[in-house]
DNA sequence: AAAATGCATTTTGTATACAAAAGGAGAAAT
DNA sequence: ATTTCTCCTTTTGTATACAAAATGCATTTT
């Protein structure tokens, strides 16, 4: 009558979502050059599979934004121009608004509690000098928020956007001159979701964004192509 | 040495294209219902073409949110709960907002005389109680303030937000009553244009919105699965 | 030398074949 | 009567084959 079954079933993945990932994380890692051409049966041999899951990935990555598909001419890795950074920067500020100010109405002790505790690890990641910790936990801070904002399509977009400017943001989050200023800015925010004032949450959000925005501007500007 | 060529080239589509708009149509006008199955060889053979073409259309469709996908499950038309109208109204609302605020800042005279032309249609159409010219109408009104905002990126996700809850707000175009009060309010946005009033024009495009909230919130909730 | 042409190669588009998993109907067991 | 099991059918996942288009390069033409 038992069932010891179901233990690690789902251990399945498509291809197409394993080719999907992988080319996707190459991609938001740098590892893959905007331009880059995205070819079948090149990616279907290295990756040791046929060209059909390949097919697929290089849709999905397409409707992500990180390819662009020409029709005969095959898919190559999405360029970024700054006006395009800056389009999705501008989307980003609208959306991290809106789920600050859900966040404000709904978020819960529990869940600020976590807030902070994401700063002491930023902090603790910080004064290790462990790059990749930090932009975790400030990766963390924010899902929490997106998270509090209990809206899943929002968060998805929001998400899709953030991958659309990894690569610059990545040279943001390096830069350890920023690490004072984004803790208090995530400070300032807490306090404005203590005192629940969706005002001023909105406020903090859209200054901490600005920031992120003029240093991600001078990366793209320097490797324009 | 002339080149009369060139004239319709690019008559070309790939199948796949071809293939993902014919659902897409279908889904969005109603045609196949939230919850059903869509099935490759089922499709393949209604229109005529090989399994892989639909394979990438239904792969599409999900990026799109019209599908959903589940591992050696196969696909089916996405349904809607309340609570994900609800969301993805906020998100539009937010990102009307922000539409309405880049275009105010960037409108043309000419792109402002389109849509006083615009309501003209509308207004003729609903006179004549075409609903289908009155929809176009209405979409035109407002595709002509996203294309002022200027920022293609912000164009798609909205374009695709309105595709999810189009099946629901065609109920609301259908209803004529709601006619006299859409005219008030694009009457109202176009002042806010000409005024450059931001401020002004975000807080109409929020009541507009908020006009079809309420409307579609009645439709779901009778159709609720 | 520059432009146009033709050909070979590469690459994508589409169809099809085969394997593996899921789903369902009926028989057998409790 | 309900559950379990088995087998068959349906459907998806993946690989491969073939056709058509694009690309690059050498050759020809002007």
């Amino acid at each position: 009558m038992q069932e010891e079954l179901k233990l690690d079933a789902d251990a399945y993945l498509p291809l197409r979502d394993v080719v999907f990932h992988t080319l996707r994380d190459s991609i938001l890692k740098g590892e893959m050059e905007p331009g880059e051409r995205l070819m079948e049966i090149h990616l279907a041999k290295k990756l040791g599979v046929s060209r059909t899951p390949i097919r697929e990935a290089i849709r999905m990555l397409e409707q992500e934004g990180l390819a662009v598909i020409v029709p005969r001419r095959g898919a190559q890795v999405a360029k970024m121009t700054e006006k395009d950074l800056q389009d999705v920067l501008e989307i980003r500020d609208a959306l991290d608004e809106l789920a600050a100010f859900s966040a404000c109405k709904k978020i819960t002790p529990e869940a600020i509690a976590e807030l902070r505790e994401t700063m002491t690890s930023f902090k603790e990641a910080a004064e290790r000098g462990d790059v990749r910790e930090v932009a975790m936990a400030d990766e963390k801070f924010h899902s929490i928020i997106y998270k509090a904002a209990d809206n899943p399509k929002l968060m998805v977009i929001i998400q899709n956007l953030k991958e659309q400017m990894y690569r610059y943001r990545y040279e943001y989050v390096k830069d350890n001159a920023n690490y004072q200023r984004i803790l208090e800015e995530h400070e300032a925010i807490i306090r404005g979701f203590e005192k629940k004032d969706s005002d001023y949450v909105k406020k903090m959000m859209h200054a901490h964004l600005e920031n992120q925005v003029e240093a991600v501007r001078d990366v793209i500007r320097h490797q324009e192509d």
